[in-house]
RNA sequence: GCCUCUUUAGCUCAGUUGGCCAGAGCACGUGAUUUGUAAUCUCGGGGUCGUUGGUUCGAAUCCGACAAGUGGCUCCA
């Protein structure tokens, strides 16, 4: 007999090589019924692999991630097996689950091909696989006997995985006629699945590698129920709704032209004003937070970005450079600021006494992207970044780096983006030869960021292998609708610029020193950041982002004096809103056309003139109640300092 | 850049196996209506069917190239 232990650390015995299903049984017809697979001793296993030792056991159902993640590499394999039947000869990449739903990437052999059309057949050929009830089975197999049994049916992706295996740790599963290299674990048989949908179709290169042979990859989602699909599709079809382009479109925020060029947005009137908005709010904390606002060309000569490096870096496949008259004369559109600020910053002697010196700008720059990788605002060509550059002793770099997380924190809190991921980039562990910059300062820097984190009390992953060449650095992320992640905000450490531009200051030994540099984008880009915003708003935003674009609506011409009122008495406070006193021309439907586009509108009538107030209206929530003319504006321009005060007070708690 | 798919009016879409001057709703313009707020009625303008080659007596429809866009891959200073 054998003990197994539950996560209440409740215990049983059981006979030794009893399985995760038989423990289910044994305990309820219902749980026997639910269950998917199971933890055992930290490990994820199948149901119906034997338990040989005393163990922690602990049943997984469909909440649990580990249970999703096997029910969905069942499914991958599941598809697989539907695909060797219907494209003979087909051969097998890798399929695992992903975080929603799963993928297969197959080779379907020369000039066969598997295109969006032939998803109904591939879906129903699953239902049919399903029916069977295939058993799926683990084995344990010797390395060599894997490379022969893949190798004899001409599996070269999967053979070239093998190869790489250590021998003793090799298993297959196999389905019906189906066996495939996995390490599980998986569903006890095909039935479990019951909904199935073949999602899209894209090239993915054989081991992420731009050189290597290009798969087809499949994806797809399954659920253990139907009603759990059309579900799913039907938030994707919402979440289509908020997609920001479509928002964008509508709403007449930005748009795209042929002409002016893939990549370039057009920021349309109401679509600034919102950008606008937005710079404000930053520039008001950066004003706290001891910033010093520069501008600075949209070009630079060569030689700027020679000696930045960038130009030997990125210059190839970037825009090219622009002449001029002047016989080897040559600019640069500007890739990025930093070169720009680090020049600033020479053009004085710098005593320890005066770091740190932040520099900030709304600086547009221009980065040609494959064109593949365009998407509407999130990845553009051409976009404004809402950058910094701060220059500091090294010992005041983890305080720096924490005031920048907090006007991060400040901006999030204030839209209401709950849902970010902080991601810690730091070297890769094993090669460090791609780095530049002392071991040293790294280490600091490093840990900088990380007790930065712990400080702050952020929980943020740590990514190896995925600082820049210059420095670590700290990402927040952010999902649009459909849940892909997006990077935002930006704070990454430099040791590279200081280098590379000579930038010095005097310490207290009266030496000269390296200062150390911060490049961060609270936002990430204006144009991205909008987009992200669209989406988790559905373009309903906040009215302090909006104030300009409500409008001021008298019911009848009777109150177009007071309308003009109304609106003067904001604008003394700042507040600019448009009358719209076309009434007595145009007529309602005029109105409600003006509706779908202006969120916010104060209707002003008898009652208002009366006491003064204006009845603030919001499109598709109805009245808000009427205030008085003072609250409004109010309202607007005092969002803007709760949002950056109430973040402090946070704090201090 | 690579793979899949898409492209018809400002927007969302229809357009049967290739066959007269290419259709609808919304939007836009006009006239009427004046009503506390997401669909009042009338009439009207608007499309070289992404561009460009080809097949055909005949192409929005079939084939090729290019462009833009979609979903991925790679990339993201």
């Amino acid at each position: 007999m054998i003990t197994i232990t539950f996560p209440d650390n409740s215990t049983r015995e059981y006979p030794q090589g009893v399985t995760a299903m038989q423990i289910a049984e044994s305990i309820s017809s219902r749980l026997a019924k639910e269950v998917l697979a199971a933890d055992v001793n930290g490990e994820t296993w199948d149901l119906h692999r034997p338990i040989v030792q005393d163990s922690q056991v602990k049943l997984l159902k469909w909440d649990d991630d580990e249970a999703k993640h096997a029910y969905w590499h069942s499914s991958a394999h599941l598809m697989a097996e539907a695909l060797q039947e219907l494209y003979p000869g087909v051969k097998f990449g890798i399929g695992p689950a992903i975080e929603n739903g799963f993928y297969y990437d197959v080779d379907p052999g020369e000039g066969q091909i598997i295109k969006e059309s032939d998803f109904p057949a591939i879906e129903s050929k699953m239902m049919e696989l399903i029916a069977r009830k295939e058993d799926i089975r683990r084995e344990e197999i010797s390395k060599s006997n894997a490379l022969l049994m893949f190798g004899n049916r001409q599996e070269v992706y999967k053979t070239e995985l093998i190869s790489e295996l250590t021998d003793g740790t090799i298993t297959t599963y196999t389905q019906g006629n189906f066996t495939d290299l996995c390490r599980g674990p998986h569903l006890p048989n095909t039935s479990y699945i019951k909904a199935v949908k073949i999602l899209s179709v894209a090239g993915a290169y054989w081991r992420g590698d731009e050189k290597r042979k290009q798969l087809v990859r499949l994806y797809g989602i399954s659920f253990p129920a139907k009603k759990m699909l059309d579900e799913y599709l039907a938030f994707l079809e919402e979440a289509r709704k908020r997609d920001h382009r479509k928002v964008g479109r509508e709403l007449e925020l930005f748009a795209f032209s042929q002409a002016v060029g893939s990549g370039l947005p057009l920021w349309l009137p109401r679509g600034t004003q919102l950008r606008l908005q937005l710079e404000d709010f930053l520039k008001r904390i950066q004003k706290k937070y001891g910033y010093s606002q520069v501008m600075t060309p949209h070009i630079g000569g060569k030689p700027l970005y020679v000696t930045s490096g960038h130009y030997e870096k990125y210059g190839k496949d970037s825009f090219q450079p622009i002449h001029t008259p002047q016989e080897g004369e040559e600019f640069l559109l500007k890739p990025m600021n930093c070169p720009h600020h680090c020049e600033i910053y020479k053009l004085a002697p710098h005593s320890y006494k005066d770091l740190p010196i932040r520099f900030a700008e709304f600086g547009t720059v221009y980065r040609y992207e494959q064109s593949g990788e365009l998407h509407g605002l999130t990845r553009v060509r051409g976009f404004t970044q809402d950058d910094a550059h701060l220059f500091c002793r090294p010992d005041q770099l983890k305080e720096e780096f924490l005031k920048v997380m907090d006007i991060i924190f400040i901006i999030f809190r204030a839209l209401d983006f709950k849902n970010f991921e902080a991601q810690i980039s730091l070297r890769d562990q094993h090669d460090r030869s791609k780095y530049i910059g002392s071991d040293e300062n790294w280490d600091r820097a490093e840990s900088a960021i990380i007790e930065a984190c712990q400080e702050a009390g952020l929980p943020a992953k740590i990514e190896y292998g995925e600082a820049a060449f210059y420095g670590p650095k700290l990402d927040f992320m952010v999902k649009d609708a459909i849940g892909r992640r997006w990077q935002l905000g930006t704070i990454q450490v430099d040791y590279n610029l200081p280098e590379r531009f000579d930038l010095e200051y005097t310490g207290d030994d009266n030496k000269k020193h390296r200062p150390v540099m911060i490049h961060r984008a609270p936002f990430g880009s204006m144009e991205r950041f909008v987009a992200v915003l669209i989406e988790h708003t559905g373009g309903n935003f906040p009215l302090w982002l909006t104030p300009d674009q409500a409008v001021i609506l008298p019911v009848s011409e009777k109150y177009n004096d007071y309308a003009k009122d109304v609106a003067r008495q904001l604008e003394e406070q700042n507040v600019r809103i448009i009358i719209d006193d076309r009434n007595e021309k145009i007529g309602r439907k005029i109105r409600d056309n003006e509706l779908k586009k202006i969120p916010y509108m104060l209707i002003v009538g008898e009652k208002e003139a009366e006491n003064q107030e204006v009845s603030l209206r919001k499109h598709g929530e109805g009245d808000k109640g009427s205030m008085k003319i003072t609250t409004f504006a109010a309202l607007v321009n005092k969002e803007v300092e709760a949002m950056i005060n109430s973040w402090q007070k946070q704090k201090e708690q």
